[in-house]
RNA sequence: GGUCCGGUAGCUCAGCUGGAUAGAGCACCAGCCUUCUAAGCUGGGGGUCAUUGGUUCGAAUCCAAUCCGGAUCACCA
């Protein structure tokens, strides 16, 4: 998968420095070096840099002699402002009314934001959130519907025809052993709003007692009945089946109520309950036709020569697993929607069972095995250890939103008490929640685990969501303040303030920052993007104020540049499923 | 034990397709509001990039070994 050169400003200095290489005759393309060019560590060196390690085996001369030969030999333009040559690095200074023209008009008028980013979009599926009905969601959810919600709109953004879908388990042990004890043991009433999370609870409850009473008198009775439960949710009749049906809907409210504040949307829910009997019978065919083989009285496939083990896909008691049904729903997924590429977000400790999956699909003579990729992340674990609904040590979403609520009205937001509505208070205290859970789950590298502190995530300060949305409210702010009077015209060459070209060169790199974050699966890189533009921006913002610049073209200038910024914001927080309050 | 993933400042992390003096935030210290939003800005102290060896002109980054932590390896999902 290339990434194509989209960015004007790199690829006019490599186009430069190429006619400088070119005559040389070293096969250095002018790919190579757009790809080359970097940015200095220090921004007094120049905005873009060159290194000339690369060149110099090919010119047999040492890189810093080569570096001071191109700095000559590459010639100032309408882009570059300098060439200079710092030991063996060759840095450029661009001219801000190029910078100015290529990305500040670009990101006004929105051409910034449709150029094509990426050689090969396959049309892909990426399945993510894959919670259990009669479970309640908790923080470690979230993470995955962060995660994925952003790989969906990153996607999307770099021209992928992107089809979300989710995957809950509505059938299963968890599910009979919550109606089992609702029925035999819950004495509570049931309550009228927030069934979801309630009916969480029993399920806790009834693992607890469950496990409480091995090795009891009691221990047989509740086998006994567990059996009934789940007997009659095969058959779909009886008692239990009406409970599950009823109850069900409970948790798909919850995760309505989820996905609708996260506003994440699905264009497809694969049920478990669907793909259930169905899984087992084509396991079935497979069986006949000599492929799966029975061992210990279940049914599965060995694939110890590929160092995966067995792989069962039917116990003992005639009942499919997890992968039976991964295996039926991976072969959907490529028929409902003729996708080319199929994405699952699954936290890293089902590397295993994806291994074995996809092994086992390749196996059965399934031509699209090898476009399914299993999306591994680590998962959120409290300090004392891994989350558990079993054990019910779990922090709830829902807790986690409504204890940010509360914190951001008693904090920042208390002294708008007098000034606003209640509506645009709790529409403001969400926008900024949203941005600290959020931000806060997607920032963190995915391959590394997130340990949660309630109270580390309650701070809003510093590298965190509401640092970039504040930023992003002051600029509209001025913005509103100083619009009307600002007269004089704007003139992109008038930047000559470094922290204000700065704040060019930075705009400039969205894209590639974007598509970087694309197609490394790894969203953490538009959040280090994002929160780097802002700060950039804010040094510029304290360095000399706008309001009382007396230039009136500088100052027309500066308050565009500043609307820039403001939409990247916008644009990149969009882009990782975050609002921005106009005022906060 | 096999496989996979992590180990960078007191804490949380970025940097990892090799390149300039290893960067942020929090915490700590010193400054900056008669307001373009102080949820901000400026400056300061704080590092054997787990350890050892190798490849290279050059290694936090690549390779190997070792140590620590975690996940996973047949009837849960």
């Amino acid at each position: 998968m290339n990434i194509l050169n989209h960015d004007k400003i790199k690829l006019r200095i490599a186009e430069s420095l190429h006619a400088a290489i070119e005559k040389y005759e070293t096969g250095t393309t002018l790919n190579d070096i757009y790809t080359a060019l970097g940015f200095p560590p220090d921004a007094n060196f120049g905005h873009y840099a060159y290194p000339c390690f690369i060149l110099s085996k090919a010119l047999r001369n040492a890189p810093n002699k080569i570096a001071e030969k191109l700095a000559i030999e590459v010639d100032t333009n309408e882009a570059i402002e300098s060439v200079i040559a710092a030991g063996p690095y060759v840095n450029f200074k661009i001219r801000p009314a190029f910078l100015g023209v290529n990305t500040c008009d670009e990101v006004l008028n929105g051409t910034m934001f449709t150029r094509t980013l990426a050689e090969q979009t396959p049309k892909t599926m990426i399945e993510y959130s894959q919670p259990n009905t009669h479970k309640e969601l908790h923080v470690g959810h979230m993470r995955n519907i962060c995660l994925g919600d952003a790989l969906v709109k990153l996607h999307q953004y770099c021209g992928f025809d992107i089809i979300s879908s989710t995957f809950p388990g509505d059938v299963g042990a968890h599910v009979a052993k919550c109606l089992w004890y609702l029925k035999y043991h819950n004495t509570d009433p049931i309550p009228t709003e927030n069934k979801g999370a309630w009916l969480g609870t029993l399920y806790t409850k009834g693992h607890l007692k469950l496990e409480s009473e091995i090795g009891t008198p009691q221990e047989a009775e509740n086998k006994k009945q567990l059996s009934e439960v789940l007997t009659q949710l095969e058959h779909e009749a009886g008692e239990f089946y009406d409970m599950w049906k009823e109850t069900r809907q409970w948790s798909i409210e919850l995760m309505n109520n989820v996905y609708r504040w996260a506003g994440v949307h699905f264009d497809r829910w694969y049920w478990e309950s669907e793909v259930d009997v169905p899984s087992v019978a084509l396991v079935k065919k497979y069986y006949e036709q000599g492929l799966f083989v029975e061992s210990k009285g279940t049914i599965g496939i060995d694939l110890s020569e590929y160092d995966l083990g067995f792989c069962m896909l039917i116990k003992s008691d005639g009942h499919g697993l997890y992968a039976t049904k991964d295996i039926e729903l991976a072969r959907r997924k490529f028929e409902d929607f003729k996708i080319e590429k199929s994405v699952y977000v699954v936290d890293k400790r089902q590397a295993h069972h994806f291994a074995q999956v996809f092994k086992t699909l390749e196996l059965m003579g399934f031509e699209h095995a090898d476009k399914c990729y299993h999306l591994q992340y680590d998962y959120v674990e409290l300090p004392d250890g891994a989350m558990s609904s079993r054990k019910g040590n779990i922090v709830p979403i829902m807790d986690l939103i409504d204890q940010m609520h509360a914190s951001l009205k008693n904090g920042h937001l208390d002294k708008y008490k007098d000034e606003w509505t209640t509506e645009e208070m709790d529409n403001t205290a969400d926008f900024i929640a949203k941005g600290a859970i959020k931000y806060g789950m997607i920032k963190i590298d995915p391959a590394k685990k997130i340990v949660f502190d309630m109270k580390e995530w309650l701070k809003t300060d510093g590298d965190a969501g509401p640092y970039l949305q504040y930023t992003y409210a002051r600029i509209n702010s001025m913005v509103k303040k100083l619009g009307g009077d600002v007269t004089g015209n704007v003139d992109w060459s008038s930047m000559e303030e470094e922290v204000a070209k700065h704040v060019m060169v930075k705009l400039s790199d969205f894209n590639n920052q974007a598509v970087q974050a694309c197609l490394n699966s790894k969203p953490n890189i538009l959040c280090t993007y994002l929160y780097e533009l802002c700060k950039v921006f804010n040094t510029f913002y304290n360095h000399r104020s706008i309001r009382d610049e007396e230039n009136k073209t500088i100052q027309a200038t500066k308050l565009e540049l500043s609307k820039c910024v403001a939409i990247a914001i916008k644009k990149g927080l969009g882009l990782l499923g975050i609002p921005v309050p106009d005022r906060m």
